[in-house]
RNA sequence: GCGAGAGUGGCGGAACUGGUAGACGCGCUGGAUUUAGGAUCCAGUGAUGGAGACAUCAUGGGGGUUCGAGUCCCCCCUCUCGCACCA
């Protein structure tokens, strides 16, 4: 031993090993030469004022052992961080505290470095990513534009969610329940504004189908798929008696048309004002400025008592040519299909709530196969055709297909597929963010900043409040806002919004292993042998915004050929979340706890265990304070058994050969904590552990193999001290350089087995038997235990249920 | 309403393809050691009855399948998360 023990000093020993870290380069990969890649990526968090909370330090240290894990299997692993510091947290907050955004931040990632340091991640500092430097932004501004190129981005006045608090265009994704995501208690309101959008939906069917393929949390991929909503109907024209043209809906019902008893567009269908009666324009006109007005929460809120408007004109229905009447609701939404339907009231809820108030007829058009259909509400399910004509009697199933193909043979409509996903909505009327790198030229009209002019900086403002008079903050300032146009050199200005908060992080693991690169924003070689990201972990809050934004922007530059695989993340892994005080741990539920107390008390291994110790890592786990004291007990035990500390009274294992029993739960538990680490299941490989410190205290011996793998095997959860105990076996260099332990599989199993004797399925007895003893012996074994033959006596044994190695069970009568 | 997940001791949580429910830890009780300790060590700890060995009851509730159910099936209740008039 080249190093003298001393009692477990945390403090002591994590300021060394992580001074030591940083010195030697430890967790920096040689990029370019690394033979075994693996690429470890946590989300990067936004570094606020109050610094690191210890809901990031879960998330990061259940990446980070596997970071660990994966290089003490030999990898090369690269795992960066970064600070996604653009957006509106950062310039609400500034603004609050009335500081300019960019004097900020270097204070707080200077705070979070030194936490996430403090938390002894595995981290690759010589390659850290901040969203609002130029260095960064320029290529984000230049993704813009390639995307612009390609016809991905476009500009559409459209109604968009407007929170009144944030002064901003908010996407769907942050509207929550009608109120801003920000701001509990606004009501998001509807504007129709010019903004730029991405054609996320143009991947739609793509971002569904690789969900099947790609190793992400099953929790993940379902809230995807959801989010993209694909559904299968039939587009169908109902002609309009007396015009040209037919009304056209989208129906994922095209078995109820017979019961289509009226028609209901969206108030801004653009045939509203074209099919109004004289009679009834005043009436309509009213329904349609209302609606406009209204806010989104109120429109959307199902409990509402249905409105609407009778148009005063009819359409006639295409399978049996009667004439029904088109009405206009709110209920009916432009954005989805075609913003107009049939309504079916007797098969569909909404429209029997309608048609009840207004008085419409309500006419079933499928039966249920066995009883009634229920009464005062829409019958939904499948059954038997009825009042449909020819369809009479045939399964409703069959005709979903074939009235489809009826209509199409009729060129009266089509089968079609719609999704729930909508563009992505990119402009923010803001400041804190990368200004989009667009020109407005009344000659040459929307002109891209050449790429060689990038990045379009954003400029230090003293006045970026959202609402000042004279526009956005952007189009105040005269000196960004007027400019020249790129291609006829005539007066032109800028676009004035910035992008979203959501575009920066759409990419950031692309340039991670580029960071030294000016030339690109990604180096080609680097991102071919690093990427895509093997393991992504991180939080279901972002299941379906940043998970969804990031895959359509691969795809997308896979089809621009910029990169050559289509999905940035092989394997992701959610999260679960903390819990504290019986409430998720959050700012706004005032709850958060900061890591700097519990590692001055205890140390960085002591909270990065107790947190995995906490509970399953895929369902979040409920912090308190009481139970740390546990993990910090089984550190100090650690230390002392290394120290060749007496546990007890015996004495304390010596040098020498394990008894079998160590032995065999040495490798058992190689075994298991291999295999939970596998399975994100921390807080069971960390219980394994324990039981094994239990088994080598009570020892009399151990030998180098047995202390050397205890320490391997605490090393992705306790780094630090697993260096410290690494040195004091004599090793030089970083524990990180030795191999994970293999088990010999012969030794994971017992020649002892304990069998459980049941009579009738009540546990009577136990018989400890060789593995692999003979039913007849057991039984004969079972048979001469007093607890179990007392249960037997006088009864006929009519059955022996065997189970080898592990139960016996006597089935009996009387 | 729809989708996903979960209900197990005083607490956090274990339990492989159905096979000894409660691993591991916290807390608690008793003991050892100590000047003392909130330090360390040992033992005990699901509930009820019993001096006791033992018995009975126990995995949200109710049925069922099975030699045997926390685990499978049906019905119901509660909680968490996500979506929310998507035709």
């Amino acid at each position: 031993m080249t190093m003298a023990w001393e009692p477990y000093d945390a403090k002591r020993i994590e300021a060394k090993w992580q001074a030591r870290w940083q010195e030697q380069q430890t967790n920096e990969p040689d990029l370019a030469g690394a033979r075994n890649p693996f690429y470890t990526l946590m989300m990067f968090p936004y570094p606020s004022a109050e610094g690191l909370h210890v809901g990031n330090v879960y998330a990061f240290t259940g990446a980070d052992i596997q970071g660990r894990y994966h290089r003490l299997l030999g990898h090369d692993v690269f795992e960066p961080m970064g600070f996604d510091a653009f957006g509106i947290h950062s310039e609400n907050y500034a603004l609050r505290i009335n500081t300019h955004p960019m004097k900020l931040i270097p204070k707080n990632v200077a705070n979070f470095r030194r936490q996430l340091r403090m938390m002894g991640l595995m981290l690759d500092w010589s390659h850290e990513v901040l969203t609002p430097d130029p260095k960064y932004y320029k290529w984000t501004q230049w993704i813009f534009i390639q995307l612009f190129k390609h016809g991905l981005a476009y500009r559409k006045k459209a109604p968009v969610n407007w929170c009144p608090k944030c002064h901003t265009v908010i996407s769907n994704e942050q509207v929550i329940d009608g109120m801003c995501e920000r701001h509990p208690g606004t009501a998001v309101e509807r504007r129709h504004l010019e903004q730029w959008f991405f054609k996320i939906t143009a991947y739609a069917q793509r971002l569904l189908d690789n969900l099947d393929w790609i190793d992400w949390s099953e929790t993940t991929t379902t809230a995807q798929r959801n989010w993209i909503g694909r559904s299968e109907g039939a587009d169908v024209d109902f002609p309009l008696p007396g015009r040209e043209d037919a009304l056209r809906v989208y129906t994922t019902r095209p078995d109820t048309l017979f019961g289509a008893t009226y028609m209901v567009l969206a108030p801004e269908h653009p045939l509203v004002a074209e099919l109004t009666s004289p009679e009834q324009r005043e009436a309509v006109a009213a329904y349609c400025a209302a609606a406009r007005m209204m806010k989104d929460a109120d429109r959307v809120d199902e409990a509402r008592e249905k409105t609407g408007v009778f148009l005063g004109a009819y359409a006639t229905n295409p399978v049996n040519d009667q004439p029904i009447p088109i009405w206009i609701s709110d209920y009916v939404l432009i954005e989805y299909g075609t913003g107009a339907i049939m309504a079916v009231p007797a098969h569909d809820q909404r429209d029997y709530e309608f048609a009840s108030k207004f008085g419409l007829p309500i006419i079933p058009v499928i039966g249920p196969t066995e009883g009634d259909p229920p009464a005062g509400e829409a019958y939904v399910g499948e059954g038997v055709m009825i009042n449909s004509g020819s369809y009479d009697g045939m399964p409703s199933l069959d005709c979903l297909r074939k009235i489809t193909a009826d209509l199409e043979g009729r060129g009266v409509g089509k089968a079609t597929v719609q999704y729930r996903l909508r563009d992505w909505c990119i402009s923010r009327q803001r400041y804190w963010g990368p200004p989009i790198p667009m020109i407005h030229c009344a000659q040459c009209g929307i002109v891209p900043v050449p790429e060689d002019q990038l990045p379009v900086l954003l400029p230090e403002l003293e006045d970026f409040h959202p609402n000042s008079p004279g526009g956005k903050p952007l189009e105040r300032y005269k000196p960004f806002y007027e400019t020249t146009c790129p291609q006829c050199a005539g007066p032109a200005h800028r676009d004035a919004d910035v992008n979203d908060n959501f575009l920066d992080s759409a990419w950031y693991f692309l340039r991670y292993p580029s960071t030294d690169d000016d030339q690109r924003p990604w180096d080609p070689e680097r991102t071919r042998k690093w990427l895509p990201v093997d393991l992504y972990v991180g939080g279901n809050e972002h299941a379906v915004l940043h998970l969804m934004y990031t895959r359509f922007l691969c795809m997308a530059f896979k089809d621009m050929g910029l990169i050559d695989f289509e999905e940035p993340f092989k394997k992701f892994r959610a999260h679960g979340l903390l819990i504290k005080e019986g409430a998720k741990m959050s700012k706004t539920h005032g709850n958060v706890s900061n890591p700097d107390e519990y590692v001055e008390e205890h140390g960085a291994d002591t909270l990065r265990m107790y947190l995995m110790f906490l509970g399953p890592y895929a369902e979040g786990g409920d912090f308190r304070d009481s139970g740390i004291v546990g993990i910090r007990r089984f550190l100090d035990r650690v230390h002392r058994l290394y120290g060749g500390i007496p546990a007890g009274g015996n004495g304390g294992p010596r040098h020498g050969p394990l008894q079998k029993r160590t032995a065999i739960k040495l490798h058992q538990t190689i075994k298991k904590v291999g295999e939970d680490i596998h399975a994100f299941s921390y807080n069971t490989a960390i219980a394994a552990l324990m039981e094994l410190l239990n088994e080598m205290r009570a020892a009399p011996a151990l030998d180098d193999f047995a202390r050397e793998s205890f320490v391997i095997l605490l090393a992705p959860f306790a780094p630090h001290e697993a260096e410290e105990l690494w040195e004091l076996l004599g090793h030089d260099g970083t524990i990180f350089s030795a191999r994970w332990p293999d088990y010999d599989p012969a030794l994971t199993i017992k020649d002892e087995v304990e069998i459980a004797i049941q009579v009738m399925g009540k546990l009577r007895g136990t018989v400890t038997v060789g593995r692999d003893t003979s039913k007849d012996e057991v039984q004969a074994a079972a048979l001469a235990e007093e607890s179990v033959a007392r249960h037997l006596a006088e009864k006929t044994i009519v059955k022996v249920i065997n189970v080898p190695n592990r139960l016996m069970n006597f089935v009996i009568k009387p």
